[in-house]
DNA sequence: ACGCTGAATATATTCTTGATTATTCAGTTT
DNA sequence: AAACTGAATAATCAAGAATATATTCAGCGT
């Protein structure tokens, strides 16, 4: 336990996380070892493991990195001034969708990357589901103070809100259809989730 | 092109698939080989041929069975005389939960093969999805005509409804959620579908 | 001719074995 | 002592042989 992988500099790390997205990008995790990463830095693979505990946690983290650019283009569409809420909600699902269709499509190493990276770290995925949920249920109590919604439970509805959204959400299912067919799914879907389906009195 | 396959009796052809379902059922689709479906049938596994193309098309013909109890099911409810068409789609919801969650869960190398098979015939799972968008265009007429709904335009909406229900759609899905999260969420998201985000006036 | 089979062939799967590579650690350098 | 490395170990992967299985077809019995 004597030197803990906190108190070493954080350049250093930073070098060693550029060089892997670099060489993930380009080959893909399976197939870029340890010793190339460490070769990059200037280094023996034996020093990698004194900044991460192993290959998966350096994938980890750059997931990490990508997934909260996700969640970055959201923010920017939760805390816009021009948007209505309603709005925001369709283009929440169009951005979720937009995220994950371009990942899959423009960059397929790294989605693979990421994709396998979730699969060992659950945790990961959680986190990011929370951090969307956090911020579908701000974009609900703005909708609802501003009298445009009536949303009883926020936390529940963003809940539901997720779950509609699944199939913009998995990269896994990026194959089945087209991006045009996708989009036009996204559509209905927001206006669905907008009006529901009873009858208005 | 001389003996179509058409014309052959139906009485084996069902005997071969009910001694495949058999096999498949217990050892799954993979590990159950063409010789001892014959053998099962008193005939050579030459002979299996003339009835089916291959071993796939078997499997296929079996899928198609499987997922029609399925479309069975949600007609019983489409077509329920005591239900408010309201009620038919969190019913329809939950009932599509139910079967998917049960094919993973009890049957779980029939629902490896309704899997693998759907993998290749794209066309089974676009049927199925045909037929189950057939059935809530019917109940979102219903609920039209009775004054409960005010749906435009049902095809659009029942796509949107089905693309909504995509994570209790899917066998790979069911690892993600405890059976009762998955309830609760199909509960709130019939909720949320049927009374929409926005205020009432 | 019709309905079927056994043997032949093509395809897929499993197994073996030799590399590659991740990870650890004793020891070197500063 | 702190920062690092080279060599050792363990885990994983990959190529190819061996096996098993799907599929075909020439021919047999009726």
């Amino acid at each position: 336990m004597e030197h803990s992988r906190e108190n070493l500099p954080d350049e250093i790390r930073q070098q060693i996380l550029q060089a892997a997205e670099e060489r993930f990008r380009q080959y893909g995790y399976n197939k870029t070892t340890m010793a190339e990463i460490a070769k990059d830095c200037d280094m023996s693979a034996a020093n990698l493991y004194r900044y991460f505990e192993n290959k998966l946690a350096i994938g980890a983290a750059l997931a990490c990195n990508c997934l909260n650019i996700d969640i970055e283009n959201l923010k920017k569409i939760v805390f816009d001034r021009e948007l209505t809420p309603a709005d925001k909600v369709s283009e929440f699902i169009l951005a979720t969708l937009d995220f994950t269709h371009t990942q899959w499509s423009e960059t397929p190493r790294m989605n693979e990357m990421v994709t396998a990276i979730c699969h060992e770290r659950l945790d990961i995925v959680d986190q990011h589901v929370q951090n969307k949920q956090a911020l579908l249920i701000t974009l609900l109590r703005e909708g609802n103070q501003q009298g445009m919604f009536d949303v009883s439970d926020p936390e529940v509805t963003a809940e539901a809100i997720l779950t509609a959204a699944t199939l913009f959400d998995m990269p896994l299912l990026m194959p089945l259809f087209s991006r045009e067919a996708f989009e036009r799914k996204a559509t209905y879907l927001a206006s669905l989730l907008l009006n529901g389906l009873l009858k208005r009195k």
